[in-house]
DNA sequence: TCCTAACTATTAGGCTACCTAAGTATGAGT
DNA sequence: ACTCATACTTAGGTAGCCTAATAGTTAGGA
């Protein structure tokens, strides 16, 4: 592919990314959660995980890792623990509040924009779909992020 | 497709856009520009625009795109000026500087991206150029915005 | 052993960008 | 002319991100 077309490509990707964040912000819609702490949410479901694991995942540094744990653990969602085999790392897992929480959350969203993509016709759900797995690997190469 | 399917549809593409957003975070590189800084340039590079429908167009309130426009003015990169129809309304527009500004940062993006493009094989590049279409139309029937 | 370098997390301070509520000015309709 | 709606700005507040500095822990070599 030309260096031309692969320019042309990222302009127009880049412009619809740009409106789908948009789109996720939207889905934040009655409970009190972000969307940034559904996300770390989500990654801390994953099970007991290091605040160093949890920036690295979510693609921030340490320092707003720990203020999100925080902010998260103050509404009784996440607890922090120490880690016994290295007394420098924190542990930080859900809660059963925040299982729920979680629970709720992510369904919420997912009603939201799946009533969206069911006003889409099949062929272009698959081509969203289809286009899943590229876009990962995209994100991975350029963040250098592992998911 | 069932709601079942959409769901899962749903929370996979929802994960997808969230590491997106890092994607996109990380090609603000070396300008001083960030990405809604550059976004906000790039609808008012379709011409002389209200402030409610740069608010409009970037998913934002007013308030919120009056303090960018006011930022990018202070820089230098846009200008207001009164709408002679509509003494109410304010029109902002680019500067030469904000033109040339916005060249050089969606050119640095592009680049930045269309190299991360250029890893992929042709047919995951085929399968992000087909969703680009449906993304919009998902965006559209969700935030209800008109590009 | 002990000393240093590396690592993990937190605290402190600062910035951008978003929001709601309130204020000012203009336009449009009756 | 009066009223209501519209367009924008101002004021005040919050979330979330950053860098720099700090405290404690671990690991490895002299």
């Amino acid at each position: 592919m030309s260096e031309k077309a692969l320019h042309e490509l990222a302009g127009r990707y880049r412009e619809s990314l740009r409106r789908a964040v948009y789109l996720i912000r939207s889905l934040d819609v009655d409970d009190d959660l972000s969307t940034g702490q559904v996300s770390t949410l989500n990654i801390v479901a994953e099970g007991p995980v290091r605040v160093s694991e949890i920036a690295r995942k979510a693609g921030v540094r340490v320092p707003s890792a720990t203020e999100q744990i925080i902010r998260l653990e103050n509404a009784g969602l996440v607890q922090r623990t120490q880690d016994d085999k290295d007394a420098r790392a924190v542990l930080v897992s859900l809660t059963a509040k925040g299982d729920a929480a979680l629970t709720s959350a992510n369904h919420a969203r997912n009603i939201v924009l799946g009533d969206g993509l069911a006003q889409l016709t099949q062929a272009e759900r698959d081509a969203i779909a289809g286009a899943i797995g590229p876009m990962n690997k995209l994100n991975s190469a350029l963040t250098g992020s592992t998911p």
